[in-house]
DNA sequence: CTATACATGTAACAAGTTACATGATTAA
DNA sequence: TTAATCATGTAACTTGTTACATGTATAG
């Protein structure tokens, strides 16, 4: 249920194809809640269904351009009053680090590094997105701006993390027998 | 394909059942990778049917407890080696606050403080199963200690950023017009 | 003796991914 | 004219969730 909300609430800030949901869901969105096209196309014409979005243009190639209708404002809203929260977190990369202790010492170290990069990238796009973007236009964009800056602040922590780490399996965590001190300070 | 690499990491590190994963989920992998335990079920008996756990001992109530197999380790060391990494998180609760801005500034507060509290709990939560648990005890429990680290650093910096969030709200920041001043100091 | 926790499983459904399929416009 | 990008959709499959179903041991 949550991508239709995600979809309702990019709609409401700006009128979009499926096309360009697809795209832009990778900047901002799609870092905590990806979708692909083949899921935005069937949704949305399941939205338009309910009168929820409508379409309020049309492009070359077919392109259909929606918008959120105030139904589909007031679904979100009840959305966010009335269901239950969800705080999972689904996060592959970070399931793969409880397994790193079946390799040695060496390939574990590299394999953090090449995720390092994989931080630094990201965070390099949100910035630039945080530069490139006006996030002061409308209500919409600086609720984005927030999360934006969630994403900022979680890549910066993940690169000190990898960095500690790597110190830590250097140090010999992953051997049989080697240390892991207490830490009690963060960061 | 994640969750399977997840139980053959945890029966390698140690024997036990399929109730016991489901629970022992919660503290630690279930962080990053929730589960049910009608998917845990089957999946163990997949695994089995492979060679990658087999069954060490029984208890009480049908109680089955499994071991991952020199195979399965080698299965995991493969999955870390050979397939795409997937960086992509999926975070309900960070799409919320794409939306918040429907919500009237008192309750979009109001929303951010209930939230907040949740992640002291994690935080709470994490910190204990930090001091009570031998993290030193195996190889296996140092890379777990290692990503239970992770998530610490996650909800901290989680309950520093909803304070954040939580001054530029009452600033404005989801009103018409509202301000939004740039931010330059992480933290 | 009764409620709770332990313990395992299946079935129906919803959500998400990958691959397939098609065609229009634009820039080189 | 040809490759890339734009643009929308469907189908088959995999994964994940919720609800159903059953039964045993233990503690009060």
């Amino acid at each position: 249920m949550s991508l239709r909300y995600g979809l309702l609430d990019l709609l409401a800030g700006e009128p979009m194809s499926g096309y360009d949901l697809a795209r832009y869901f990778t900047l901002s969105m799609g870092n905590v809640w990806p979708a692909q096209h083949s899921q935005i196309y069937p949704e949305l014409a399941k939205l338009a269904s309910e009168g929820l979005i409508t379409q309020t243009g049309e492009g070359p190639r077919g392109r259909k351009v929606y918008q959120t209708t105030p139904a589909g404002v007031e679904a979100i809203r009840a959305w966010l009053r009335a269901s239950e929260r969800d705080y999972s977190v689904r996060y592959e990369a970070l399931l793969r680090v409880f397994c790193l202790w079946v390799l040695p010492t060496d390939e574990a170290l590299a394999y953090l590094q090449r995720d390092r990069a994989e931080y630094e990238r990201h965070l390099d796009q949100l910035e630039k997105a945080l530069a490139n973007h006006d996030w002061a236009a409308s209500p919409a964009s600086r609720a984005s701006r927030l999360a934006i800056e969630f994403g900022r602040r979680f890549y910066k922590m993940h690169i000190e993390w990898v960095d500690w780490a790597a110190e830590q399996i250097a140090a010999g965590t992953l051997k049989p027998g080697g240390p892991l001190p207490p830490v009690t300070a963060v960061g």
